[in-house]
DNA sequence: TGTACATCAGTGAACGCGCGTTCACTGATGTAC
DNA sequence: TGTACATCAGTGAACGCGCGTTCACTGATGTAC
């Protein structure tokens, strides 16, 4: 039998995504060395097809790992459009802004997620949908039809909101955009009731 | 003297940074070696050095000059606000998401310009100030106050549209996000006549 | 209970390669005589 | 007009380094007796 029981390989795996997922979300995917990736997770180079069949299999991985820890954050949010509206405050905070190793992987490596193989791309678009899934039914609970596009047209914005906003070497002006976000959001979700 | 005289050295640069706008936009920043950059310029990589004090230099550069090529882009629109929804269809067409090597520059590359040099965050929030600063007028000619956080509010939307559409693995579901981007577009340019 | 053994997660050196950068040099050109 | 020369844009090899990946090995552990 095996001696260290199997939950122990399981576990070591698990931390090499989980930090990998901070350390791609701050250096981007190309910025990520295999050797740096697993010096984060207290380990050296040579154990790591020991668990992945290659980077980009990690990378594949770890945007999926992220992208259920973004959608149980979401979850978690009061129900109905205020929790919606919630969300997008939180969604563009300053410290979302200034954190990016604990924030969104859309926001962090979108652009190059569309640069990658298409496993990558599937593990995103099968993670993505499953947020969307979940907000979805706040946003247009009698129309489930319209409700899968309202919902990724706003990701769409928070994300290019959020990147532009990290962009700008102006940081008045990225804060402006943050608050333009997140009336634009507002707007968005309920053209009626926005300011 | 110089023997070329000094238009020809000048034209090399010229034809380096146009070159490297295309491959920065198709492989992305850390993604384009220095060697790969001067050969697109039909150029071998010694030569790099005696145009540009380093690669981030030619990044910020080419990043500038793209800006510039999309704000002339952009100022050939007819005026007033169909203009604005002229260029809106453009940018979220189908055409501009297969073909990032021409297209927009924010929508390749923003989140990696937000992890670049101060250098290179200052050229993209300059040359993009220009462009935001050619739409704003249309957007709200009575109130330059809020037309530029207007502006930077809709090219966020639009950037995020893009990237979204391109990193999606499920052609439809893509296509669905372009469509839906700029019914949200025409949403925020103008919410009265908007659909 | 104590010891010998089999297992296998993890180590660390090495592979060939491309990275950004430096530099001695080449050779095409415009100028001077 | 023809030749010798100075200029300098561009070449190509080399620097040390990190890349993704492979592999022979180590050594801590659970199990068998």
């Amino acid at each position: 039998m095996a001696r260290y029981g199997k939950e122990h390989k399981e576990a070591t795996r698990r931390r090499i995504v989980e930090k990998a997922g901070r350390r791609l979300k701050t250096s981007g995917i190309d910025g990520s060395g295999v050797a740096t990736l697993m010096a984060d997770a207290g380990l050296t180079n040579g154990a790591f097809y020991a668990h992945f069949a290659s980077k980009d299999d990690l990378v594949a991985t770890a945007v999926a790992d992220q992208l259920q820890v973004q959608r149980e954050r979401f979850s978690a949010a009061p129900p109905g459009l205020e929790g919606v509206r919630q969300l997008v405050r939180e969604y563009l905070s300053v410290t979302h802004r200034d954190s990016p190793q604990d924030g969104c992987p859309s926001a962090a490596l979108l652009a190059e997620i569309g640069r990658s193989s298409q496993e990558t791309k599937r593990a995103y678009t099968e993670g993505l949908l499953a947020i969307v899934d979940e907000i979805a039914g706040r946003l247009a609970p009698h129309n489930a039809r319209s409700a899968r596009g309202e919902t990724l047209g706003l990701f769409a914005m928070l994300i290019g909101t959020m990147q532009l906003s990290r962009a700008l070497s102006d940081q008045q002006l990225a804060d402006e955009v943050l608050q333009e976000g997140i009336k634009n959001a507002l707007t968005l979700i309920d053209p009626d009731t926005a300011a």
